[in-house]
DNA sequence: CGACGGATGGGCT
DNA sequence: GCCCATCCGTCGG
C-alpha cells in the first residue's frame, strides 16, 4: 500500500488477465512516444487460435510473433501497406492476445501531433488506429518494445473509467465478429464505425 | 453529409 | 494473386 497512483507493477498485473477483460481497463490510460501523449478512448481485443479475426488465428509467424510473447510488449504492424497500428500484448507468454489501440485524445504534444498528421482538427488527430500511430510517430521497428521496462514508448494506467460501452469490432465479418470493441461513452474522439462490406456472391 | 474507391505493400492461401 | 484490424479525397443527394 504505497500509494493510490498506479505504477508499472500495477500495469503488469493489469495486463495479466484474459484480453477481453484487460481491454476495457486500458480505456483512460495514456500512451506516449516522441513528444506526444494520447489518452485512450477506444480499444479492441484480439485473441488466439479460436479468434478468426486475430492475426494470431493461424499460429505464430514472423509478423505476429510479438503476440505470442509476454504481456506488456507493443505489437506493431503495417495495415493496408500504409498505416502503422499498435497493440498491447496481454496474458501469459505462449497464449496470444493483444489490445488494439483504436483511438484517443491528444493530451500533450498537440503541435507535434499536428505536424505528423495531415489534419489540424484536434478531434481527428488520433481518431482511428492508423491516425493514432501516425500522431505518435510510431514505426515498425518499435514492434516488440517492452512497455514494462524503461523505453521510448510508455503506457501509464489512467483513472478508472465508469461509462464504458461495447460493440462489434470494426472491419471484420462472419466468424470474426465479436463484441470486443470498447469505448468511452460520449467521447468525440471515438472512431467512426464502418460496417463490414457485404459478401459479394 | 454518406457512399465509394484508389492508394499501397506485406502476408499468406 | 488476393486479402486485408485503414485513410482520405471526391462525388452525389
Amino acid at each position: 500500500m504505497s500509494g493510490t497512483r498506479p505504477g508499472p507493477d500495477d500495469l503488469a498485473a493489469l495486463l495479466a488477465g484474459p484480453v477481453e477483460r484487460v481491454a476495457p481497463l486500458l480505456l483512460g490510460a495514456v500512451v506516449s512516444h516522441a513528444g506526444v501523449s494520447i489518452r485512450l478512448t477506444e480499444v479492441e481485443a484480439y485473441g488466439g487460435a479460436d479468434d478468426a479475426g486475430s492475426h494470431a488465428h493461424r499460429g505464430p509467424t514472423r509478423r505476429n510473433a510479438t503476440m505470442f510473447g509476454p504481456a506488456g510488449r507493443l505489437y506493431v504492424y503495417l495495415s493496408y501497406g500504409l498505416h502503422v497500428c499498435a497493440n498491447v500484448v496481454t496474458g501469459p507468454e505462449g497464449s496470444p492476445g493483444a489490445v488494439l489501440l483504436r483511438a484517443g485524445e491528444v493530451v500533450a504534444g498537440a503541435d507535434e501531433a499536428r505536424s505528423r498528421r495531415r489534419t489540424g482538427v484536434a478531434r481527428d488527430l488520433a481518431r482511428g488506429p492508423g491516425r493514432l500511430g501516425q500522431a505518435l510517430g510510431l514505426r515498425l521497428d518499435l514492434d516488440g518494445t517492452d512497455l514494462l521496462a524503461p523505453s521510448t514508448v510508455t503506457l501509464q494506467p489512467g483513472e478508472l473509467v465508469t461509462s464504458v460501452e461495447r460493440g462489434p469490432r470494426v472491419g471484420l465479418r462472419g466468424d470474426a465478429e465479436r463484441p470486443w470493441r470498447f469505448w468511452i461513452a460520449d467521447e468525440p474522439t471515438v472512431s467512426a464505425y464502418r460496417k463490414a462490406p457485404p459478401l459479394g456472391c
